[in-house]
DNA sequence: AAATGTCCATCTAGAAATTATACGATCAAA
DNA sequence: TTTGATCGTATAATTTCTAGATGGACATTT
């Protein structure tokens, strides 16, 4: 018996479940109500068939305090960060503005958005104008799609360009949403995506600079004991990488010691 | 009838086929069917239900393609910005590395964490030790911690401190997991978190020195047409502002306009 | 032209999930 | 002592979902 055993929604609820347990260390059946809407009777089965899952360390009822406790080894069912658990410790708090800060919202037109996609999945040229901020010049070019891509902040199209004969990282934003978005079928197969099927292993270290006991917060505070942290990518996303970590910005606590590349098998064969 | 008035479940997944709808302009029974794992029948269902919602701008079945069409002029059920449908689109590629940018990962201790929500939830003050990067000190002191907070990074906890005398952002990861975790009951209550109830209104303008053409492609990337972007935070998160935005960063495009405060009314009494 | 495959849709019976409701227990606080 | 918040259980009713069969439209293959 496992999650995967269950259906989704209930599937769902236990991950929650287990999720307040890893960290708020203690949950009830409030929260699974509040969350999903469910009845009490729903919320205690749900309790029932977890405490069935986590065999090796089940959460303990304490009366007094009217909660389930987390065993002090308890053992996620589901690994998560705490970046991906943060909704569950700030909620509660509604408030306007939000605890969270907010992000950079990049807009994109949804027309444009699933015009790009289409041509991926049908595996067709587009004519579009894009507006290049460096050259700060419209420019009128076929591109053939490939995929979808995203560096943290804003999502990319990666297409191979005809006019610049590479493959190259395309915003959607930028996109004249009044390009002729005219279609062609590829006359020949796409030239492979070399550097999309390259692996960039990044090895990063604390800051040079930086005293022997500063070194070793930043250590902990990235989750690595050795001289370095191992950080794996695709070479066609490496151009992202240090904006990402912030490893430009004045305060970086992190540098880049080294980088290896390897190829990568792709997934199918012929996959650009 | 609105989305409101569904089950949790079934709401999940009229989302996802509305956000399928919005940003891929397509969707068939099939991809309920794999996320969800329900079974074709309840697909057609949950179809029939999105029509009836839908009723402005419904969907057409295109028998040509075999799937479903979003309407030239869709109005989504539930917003949602571009980012967050990533998943959505990136789907179908499940190779490893990721087609998304690998982002910092920042450990944080479950046991910390759940002592520090409990201490929260309580209004307890705890004994902790905290190390502090700028003195690289350890430094022992009393903390009483009133929320979790979110730079889009790490996870920050919100506390005042009594050694300072004020509210600070602390960084969970940097407290001593073998800290004492004392705990003691407020003697009295905490002094209002004045910077936490304080909206900060920053404008932010395209940086000077673009062309024009350059800065208007910034204001359609970032979607404003004005002169000025409005964003709005706490100013207790201020601080995370201008890394968040990558305005310090050397290929910045945004710069601080002008910055004012002002009160917000606390969403409970005495809510710190 | 016919067969095959893949979508769509619908129907019905039955299984599974969930609710509504009622009842009982423990403990803390008023 | 009473009240209220938890927890738990059990049963019947209801809703949701599945399984499996049937049919239509269209494209591709034979």
């Amino acid at each position: 018996m496992t999650l995967d055993d269950l259906k989704h929604a209930q599937r769902e609820r236990l991950i929650f479940l287990d999720r307040c347990l890893t960290w708020r260390g203690m949950a009830n059946r409030r929260d699974l109500i509040e969350r999903f809407g469910i009845s009490t009777a729903q919320a205690a089965l749900d309790f029932r068939v977890y405490l069935g899952l986590a065999r090796s360390t089940p959460p303990i009822y304490d009366p007094v305090r009217k909660t389930y406790i987390a065993a002090t080894e308890h053992e996620p069912l589901a690994p998560s960060g705490l970046t991906e658990a943060f909704d569950i410790l700030a909620s509660g708090d509604e408030s306007m503005p939000s605890a969270a800060l907010p992000r950079p919202e990049r807009k994109a037109d949804r027309r444009t958005i699933a015009l790009l996609h289409q041509a991926i999945r049908s595996g067709k040229a587009v004519h579009v104008r894009y507006t290049s901020i460096s050259s700060g010049a419209d420019d009128e070019q076929w591109i053939a799609p490939t995929r979808f891509t995203s560096d943290g902040e804003s999502v990319h199209v990666r297409a191979h360009s005809f006019k610049h004969g590479e493959y190259r990282n395309y915003l959607p934003i930028r996109i004249d949403p009044d390009s002729s978005f005219e279609e062609k079928l590829l006359a020949e197969p796409l030239p492979e995506d070399v550097d999309w099927n390259t692996r960039a292993i990044i090895w990063l270290r604390p800051k040079s600079g930086l005293s022997d006991r500063q070194a070793s917060v930043v250590r902990s505070e990235f989750g690595f004991e050795g001289e370095f942290l191992r950080v794996e990518t695709r070479k066609a996303l490496e151009f992202f990488f240090n904006r990402r970590w912030g490893l430009d910005t004045k305060g970086a606590r992190l540098e880049r010691a080294k980088t290896e590349y390897e190829p990568i098998a792709p997934a199918w064969p012929n996959d650009n």
